[in-house]
This record gives structure tokens, C-alpha cells and sequence, in this order.
DNA sequence: TTGCTAATGTTATAATGTTGCAAATTTCAC
DNA sequence: GTGAAATTTGCAACATTATAACATTAGCAA
């Protein structure tokens, strides 16, 4: 079994968010997209822990950071960092994430803990494989997969919730 | 391959809705849960059609009826639904769809037509088993699997969308 | 009856997400 | 550089989805 991956165990997540950033920038210059101030602002929010984070929130943090933001624009820059596949929409939280697997093409898993609420994103070929496989079965065309498993990570099957 | 599934081809619905009410109650019965007139209305609405509903179409439709309804009523309606297993909710949707393995435990797959609005739940345990190993190399103990694929099936994928 | 519990009614409000248009900024051809 | 075009942002209003809190009613049993 490998090590307990990083949301679940204490690490320099200013490196995490340090990377996260170096990475957008590369990805939108490759596209030609403007990773402007409010969008690199939202996305290092995002990136801010490995929980997700709800639009609401990020609005709340602005509002502190002296920005006269109103809801269109989170979710604009919301919409333009999922665009190029930087965060990931959490469906069954109405929250995002920063996405770990940013530039390569990847279809995501999310494990979502119930006690600490940190979000893990797998990459799971084998799950997709058998997404596909099923989806064949009924000639359905698969376009987009959501995979969110809600449980309990490593830390908090102990009896010690984390954090 | 197997042949299109229910909700892809012209059926008796009227079966469908008949049938799943006949395993709610049955259903119901076993569990000494109250099938209530409302509760009954809103699972039979619900299986109107294999498209999913919103909370509030439920609730438009109760108010035809002449039900003076608010949306308390419709939520605890589904959140009973719910809990024995007769509807689903489709997270990416908000929206909630009549279970058509209702009774029998499972882990249900939800193919969504982006065209047709139709939706398929399928068993998949293949997807469940990798779904788990996955889950299990991280340590990570699965509590809820939310597993929606939006895409085009069988009657939408040629160039004429079905309805 | 009486008293208990589950279910529903009612009002208000919270939380999440969108539309439309005007103003500002950036890009790019000239 | 200058000006038109396109992108981005500000802003106000609104739409949709979901819940909280408390009163009332229906079902059931002692
Ligand atoms: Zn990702
Ligand atoms: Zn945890
Ligand atoms: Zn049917
Ligand atoms: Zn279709």
C-alpha cells in the first residue's frame, strides 16, 4: 500500500499552492489564456487547503481583500479555471477544488472525507475503464464522468478525526 | 450488445409507474414506513418519465393538483424517498429520478443524455469493484458512491435526438 | 378519552447560481 | 501611437434550490 497521500498528512502546502500557481500560469500561457489577478487570486483561494471551497466563500475572502466583488465574478473565474482544468466542481458539495493533475488529460475520482472534509483526486484508470466499458454495454457515448465517493480517509477511520 | 434499455425505446410506461409503485408500497410495508397520499404523489410524479424532476416542477405539479404545497413538504417527501431507497437524487441534475432497482441493495451508475434528458441507472459492479480497489489503495474506507456520466445514449448519438 | 409520535402546514430565510447591460481594460491591425 | 474590436470586469437585479423554526393535525395505543 503506498503512504498516505497528501491531503492526509501534514506538508508544506505552501509548495502545494507555490506549485499549483507555476503550473496555471505555464497552462494558460500554452493557451493563450489571461490568468489575470482575480482569476489567480480565486484559484490560490481555492488552493488554500485541501478542502473544497464554496463560491460563496471565495466571495467572502474578497470582500476582505478590499475587492467589491459581487457573485458573477467568482464564478467567472470559476468558469474559466475549469475551463482549462484547473480546478474541478465537487458536485455533491456545490464546492471546489484545485485540480492535482492540471495539464495532463486525466478523468478524476474524488474521495471526500466526512469527518475532515479533505477532498483526495485520483487519477483511476481502472475506474474509468470500467465507466466505459459499462457505458458501451448500453451504447451510451460518455462525455463527461463524475466519480464522488463520500467515506472516510485514513486518518479519520481511526478514532481520532483530523483536522 | 444488449438491447436498447427501457428508456431509450418506446414502452408501456404506464407499467413502469404501475410497477414502481406496486414495490413501494411493498417496500414500505416491509419497512413499517407510511406511504403517505403525499408521499405516494410525489414517487408517482417523479415516475412520470425516465427524466429526472426538480423539486419544484414536483411542486408546481402538486400545486395543479390543488395541493397546497410549500417546499418543506416536497424536500421531506424526497429526503423519505430517499432513505428507502425509491428515488435517487442526481447530484450534477439537482434533480431526482424514480430508482428501478429499488428494494435490492446496489450502487447505482446513472447514464444522463445530454440530448434526450433520459436517464438509465445501472448496477455496474464492475464499476463498484474498481471504484473500491481504488478507494482501498488510499486507505480510504467508501461510505457513498456518486457515480453520474452525462453523454449521449443510443437514440441521440445518430443525428436525429429523440424526445 | 388521553397522551404520544409521526407527519404536515406555514412562514420566513438561507444558500447557490444566472442574466443583462454598461464600463473599463486589453489586443491588435493599421 | 491610434482607434476599432474583443475580452474582462462592475454592478444590479433576479432565479433556483434547499433549509430552519414553529404551529397544527393525523394516526395510534394505553
Ligand atoms: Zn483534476
Ligand atoms: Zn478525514
Ligand atoms: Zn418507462
Ligand atoms: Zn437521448
Amino acid at each position: 500500500m503506498s503512504p498516505s497521500a497528501l491531503p492526509y498528512r501534514p506538508h508544506n502546502h505552501d509548495a502545494c499552492v507555490a506549485q499549483a500557481l507555476t503550473e496555471a500560469r505555464s497552462i494558460c500561457q500554452q493557451h493563450n489564456a489571461r490568468l489575470t489577478p482575480t482569476r489567480e487570486r480565486v484559484l490560490e483561494l481555492i488552493w488554500q487547503s485541501h478542502k473544497p471551497l464554496g463560491a460563496y466563500d471565495i466571495l467572502a475572502v474578497l470582500a476582505e481583500d478590499g475587492h467589491n466583488a459581487a457573485p458573477p465574478t467568482v464564478y467567472r473565474a470559476l468558469d474559466f479555471l475549469q475551463q482549462y482544468g484547473l480546478v474541478h466542481r465537487i458536485a455533491s458539495l456545490n464546492a471546489f477544488i484545485g485540480c492535482t493533475h492540471a495539464g495532463k488529460s486525466h478523468s478524476g475520482m474524488f474521495l471526500i472525507c466526512r469527518s475532515c472534509s479533505n477532498v483526495l483526486e485520483l487519477t483511476a484508470p481502472g475506474v474509468a475503464s470500467a465507466v466505459n466499458t459499462a457505458a458501451a454495454e448500453e451504447s451510451f457515448r460518455p462525455d463527461d464522468v463524475t466519480i464522488e465517493v463520500s467515506g472516510y480517509c485514513p486518518g479519520c477511520t481511526s478514532d481520532t478525526p483530523h483536522d
